[in-house]
DNA sequence: CTCAGTCACTTGCATTTCGCAAGTTATAAT
DNA sequence: ATTATAACTTGCGAAATGCAAGTGACTGAG
């Protein structure tokens, strides 16, 4: 018999279980994460549209936060000018599919939070 | 005008926006509260249903989280037995509807973590 | 009666993560 | 030359986490 995130090459697959909600938790498991992910939905792309929402995040959690998901695969850095060279962050495929779980999440915070407003999208440049 | 999470009385209605996603990750922002969740909507109720699951919860984030959860009124403490006095722990309609939460967390989770399943529920008592 | 066992926690302490403020680098604008 | 802007990085104190061990109130076996 092989225990939880065993396999039979000996490598774990998994960091503390199989289940799919533990995996997520372990990539989106904070209280930060899953704002950027709203931001970036809400059509947020660069540094100081970040650290400019309401819950002002420290850069320090912004570039780590940004650097763990573009290593997760759920967002892309691309310049967008040179000299001096400027980036800016975009959803991957993978990460738009959070949708989903967002929406769920802003239901159900609509509900128990009253007074909580979904975000309008940013008007782009 | 007023700024976020303020109001006319003067005093601060939310932590940090008035973000319904903020607001939900005010409570379940972390690595584990949402794991003690899972086990409670697989029917998981006592002490050491909990901290054997394979994710290996401490008992003192155990105590923590579910003392929260309690607060946040998404769990509700009662006795199963007295003397010596044991307790349980059960789901309030609160807990219960973050369920669609879950699901989605799940569906994107099994997409993208090849492997996750979805845990089965426990047998009853 | 004594002693090991169970259950629901609590305590201590080392390690890790967080959050705030300030600093850095490159370049354009005045 | 000086100031401003954007995207980060660094330092450090504070808070959260994780592990091991301990506690209190019993129950049941011998």
């Amino acid at each position: 018999m092989l225990g939880d995130g065993e396999q039979l090459g000996g490598k774990m697959k998994f960091k503390r279980s199989s289940c799919p909600i533990t995996n997520v938790l372990d990539t989106l498991g904070d209280k930060w994460t899953l704002l950027v992910i709203r931001d970036l939905v809400l059509g947020k792309r660069r540094y100081q549209e970040f650290t400019s929402s309401p819950e002002r995040i420290a850069s320090n959690i912004l570039a780590d936060r940004l650097k763990k998901l573009e290593t997760a695969g759920l967002v892309t850095r691309r310049p967008y000018q040179r000299s001096p060279a400027r980036y800016e962050y975009l959803l991957t495929e993978k990460g738009e599919g959070l949708k989903p779980v967002l929406e769920a999440i802003i239901v159900w915070g609509k509900k128990h939070y009253p007074g909580t407003k979904r975000f309008p999208r940013v008007e782009q440049r």
